[in-house]
DNA sequence: CACGAGACCTGTTCGC
DNA sequence: TGCGAACAGGTCTCGT
């Protein structure tokens, strides 16, 4: 489930708390448990363990997909890749079904790393540099700029889709936002980077905002048995809605495959050219 | 440089 | 009903 807005959304939930879930940024890690040894890109199991035990969760952020946890001294970073998720139970519950890694928290509580897939990863580090460093601007922050966008859109000359995928070029975005935000702009999926106006650029960062802000509001979008009770899958235009009719001119929305992405827009919309 | 295919994994849904 | 194929919110690597 995890986007940025998906990723925005648990990361609140686990540094404020939600209704009947206690928060988790404050406390003392007690003891980790890995239950998937490839869960974990670094360090080893040994080391990740001892030197987890006795940190204290300081703060809670994100990074465009990654989760990134503030310990006393070292970093803790999770990226959920396609089913992972973080999850706050009962100390004493038995372990589910696909948990990867389990931390005891002081408070008798206990923070699960959950991934049906095993694509998620850990990592523990001292700095996040050399995790983190090769990811794009951040969409949502106003320092990003329309001008930048269209300065980075002329540097390459590729199609849109695969382009907003690739995290090093912008951070955070998904299969789902991406199809969104390109039918918002009215932008075709394949046209190429370089051929945009200064204009369409604006349209674009403004419609991925939009987007990304509309996900945020709605706690992220639940879809198929990844479910994390947000509800923005009600109100996608395009994303898995095949054949039904655009919400702008009810043409029937059309499912082309994109680097190997199922990738849906409108064809009246989105014109080719 | 840009793109496509394959790999990594498991679970659900679809078509015959 | 059963069974294989297709598909899934991501990203890396390799070959052309």
């Amino acid at each position: 489930m995890p986007e940025l807005p998906e990723v925005e959304t648990i990361a609140r939930v686990l540094r404020q708390g939600a209704p009947g879930q206690p928060a988790v940024a404050g406390r003392h890690i007690l003891g980790a448990r890995l239950l998937w040894d490839r869960s974990l890109a670094t360090p080893s199991p040994a080391e990740f363990t001892t030197r987890l035990e006795q940190q204290v969760i300081e703060d809670i952020g994100r990074r465009g997909k990654f989760l990134t946890f503030r310990l006393s001294r070292d970093w803790l970073l999770f990226h959920l890749r396609m089913s992972g998720d973080l999850v706050v139970r009962p100390l004493a519950t038995a372990p589910e079904p696909h948990d990867r890694l389990i931390l005891a928290l002081e408070g008798d509580i206990a923070l699960a790393f959950n991934d049906a897939r095993k694509f998620g990863r850990v990592w523990l580090v001292d700095e996040v540099d050399s995790v983190l460093s090769g990811l794009g601007p951040e969409p949502l922050d106003d320092s990003f700029t329309a001008d930048d966008l269209f300065g980075r859109l002329h540097t390459t000359r590729r199609q849109l889709k695969p382009l907003l995928l690739d995290q090093t070029f912008i951070a955070g975005l998904g299969n789902i936002y991406v199809d969104e935000a390109l039918n918002l702009a009215r932008l075709h999926p394949l046209t190429i980077s370089n051929s945009l106006t200064l204009d369409q650029a604006g349209d674009l960062l403004a419609s991925i905002r939009t987007v990304l802000s509309d996900g945020i509001r709605r706690n992220g979008a639940s879809i198929d048995w990844v479910y994390r009770g947000g509800d923005f899958q009600n109100y996608f235009r395009v994303y898995q809605r095949t054949g039904l009719p655009c919400p702008e001119c009810g043409t029937p929305i059309a499912r082309i495959t994109v680097g190997q992405r199922g990738t849906h827009y409108c064809p009246h919309c989105q014109p080719w050219e």
